[in-house]
DNA sequence: ATTGTGTCCTTTATGGAAAAAAGACAGCGT
DNA sequence: ACGCTGTCTTTTTTCCATAAAGGACACAAT
């Protein structure tokens, strides 16, 4: 076994959706655009379709047969990429799981764990070293450095150092600029989530990192905008694995975007920085909140 | 051949100096202390001195037989690992070379004109990917952004964020820590380089790093420790093959260091502030001027 | 009792192979 | 003329093998 075809599933799982209303399929360098995949994934998709008794398929002639069925579907877990699957499983290891600082990581074991290959393990986690949650000692293991305390502290500091300035730049774009209309699109969406907040409270982290990285956006900084990646992870896994009051939690936050929202658009700097304070303020309490509480001193 | 044994001749190299003023060497675990590498590779070595002559070796005694001469060394070049050749020559062609923005970046190209695997040199991507100047288009190639000016203006931007927080950071360090005296130390490093700027000038540029790298750790923060590396790498590289004025820029750079310490040093925040953005605005003048001019707009 | 050595096992670093996916190009069909 | 298909080549992704390096443990020497 030397690589899993998830591409070619997934977008076959994909393709199966352009059946369901057509009589025929469009050529294949239209396909293969639609799909974002090369033309080659598209002619192997083309083929096993044939093979189903999907279509028929004679070079230009793309003729429909049936409509697909449930069965005619991969199953979703093997359209996971190789390294979709060791990024769940390791966050899960040391968010979720009790994993201590200072714990060593093994790249042989942890591939062994999961089922891979020793080089995707490795390539995952030199990718995710950038986020400051383990360390690498070359020619030896890598050091997990633990979601602590001290880590959101320095996180959520550098947070609100470029959310800030992010924010101010923000109401300097002109009129004309698309974040302004994107931005209309998520106050839109903020408003719906509330009005139906019991049932789709737990849409709201998606929704929030959109919002986000919107504002991030406005910074024109490519350093900027990629530290979001950071808060976008942890935030991700963190509450996913940890969902004590999430809807009111949510509540109060969507109403602090609002809030946020209304002052960006309103375009008064001051009012913007004030807004944007309290929302970050308020997030960084969450998140240090839901982590063990400070150790007491002792008396 | 399947690896290259750097870590034992640069060690190596590094165990014959040990040899000059001895005449025995101190117990295994002792010498893997002071070179930094395990117990096995100092075995390694041992034997291998044994084989040269350098030494007898029973058990607990190693007599020295003789001193070790520049023929015992291994040549320099052999001692650098896979990744710092990649790292050099990558650098190479994306800073001095002329490499447009937009272009695209082989793997497989990349590790034949190198003479090395693939799996080096697309770990080395990987971790190079963090500094913004290149994108990788997940299943195809890497893109290259370029050393552009945006990307000097976004980089600038974060440092002066950074710094300004850590120098106002460092004048609250208590007294006794340690940071008060590494600064001592580079000040007169910085005085001494100074006196002898004719001929030393090229030193600056690690006494800058430490510098900075000095500040910069008062922030206590990962991220802004870690992004000091982003920096360091680009001027590394970009003044290695720019030296034009290196001396009348370092020269300047090295009087405004000193006024900045000297700021640390009186403790006032105000005056800290001054000295950090004159330093940080000169330094930024100096990069931008040292890229290709501003395109002119058509009139 | 502590420190050092001999021995052996495990893990990391790197090259190589092969399947999957992308991409190039000539010739064909409209 | 332009876009589409057939075919072929190249590159990326992944697993695997092996040398280098690290690390563990029992026994030996001080």
């Amino acid at each position: 076994m030397s690589k899993q075809n998830t591409v070619f599933k997934d977008a076959y799982n994909r393709a199966l959706g352009l059946l369901e209303n057509e009589a025929r399929l469009p050529s294949e360098p239209d396909l293969a655009l639609r799909l974002k995949v090369s033309r080659t994934t598209v002619r192997s998709i083309l083929a096993q379709m044939v093979d189903a008794g999907l279509i028929r398929w004679d070079k230009r002639e793309k003729t429909v047969l049936r409509a697909p069925t449930l069965a005619d579907r991969f199953p979703e877990h093997e359209t996971d990429s190789v390294a979709e699957i060791i990024e769940r499983r390791f966050m899960q290891q040391i968010l979720a799981g009790g994993a201590e600082p200072g714990m060593q990581i093994n790249e042989l074991e942890l591939a062994r764990d999961i089922g891979v290959g020793t080089t995707p393990v490795r390539e995952f986690l030199i990718r995710f070293s950038r986020f400051g949650l383990i360390e690498k000692r070359p020619n030896s293991h890598w050091v997990l450095k633990g979601f602590t305390r001290d880590f959101a502290l320095e996180l959520t500091e550098v947070r609100e150092m470029f959310e800030l300035r992010s924010a101010a730049a923000f109401v300097r774009l002109p009129p004309d600029h698309p974040a302004w209309r994107d931005l209309a699109a998520v106050e839109a969406e903020h408003a719906a989530l509330l009005r139906d907040i019991d049932r789709r409270y737990p849409d709201f982290s998606e929704l929030d990192e959109r919002f986000h990285r919107i504002v991030h956006g406005a910074s024109r900084n490519r350093f900027i905008i990629d530290f979001y990646d950071v808060i976008a992870i942890v935030f991700h896994y963190h509450y996913q694995w940890n969902k004590t009051d999430a809807k009111a939690r949510n509540t109060i936050a969507i109403q602090e975007h609002l809030l946020y929202i209304a002052a960006l658009r309103s375009g008064d700097p001051l009012r913007v920085e004030d807004a944007c304070r309290r929302h970050l303020a308020s997030a960084r309490a969450t998140l240090l909140g839901s982590l063990a509480p400070v150790p007491e001193p002792a008396l």
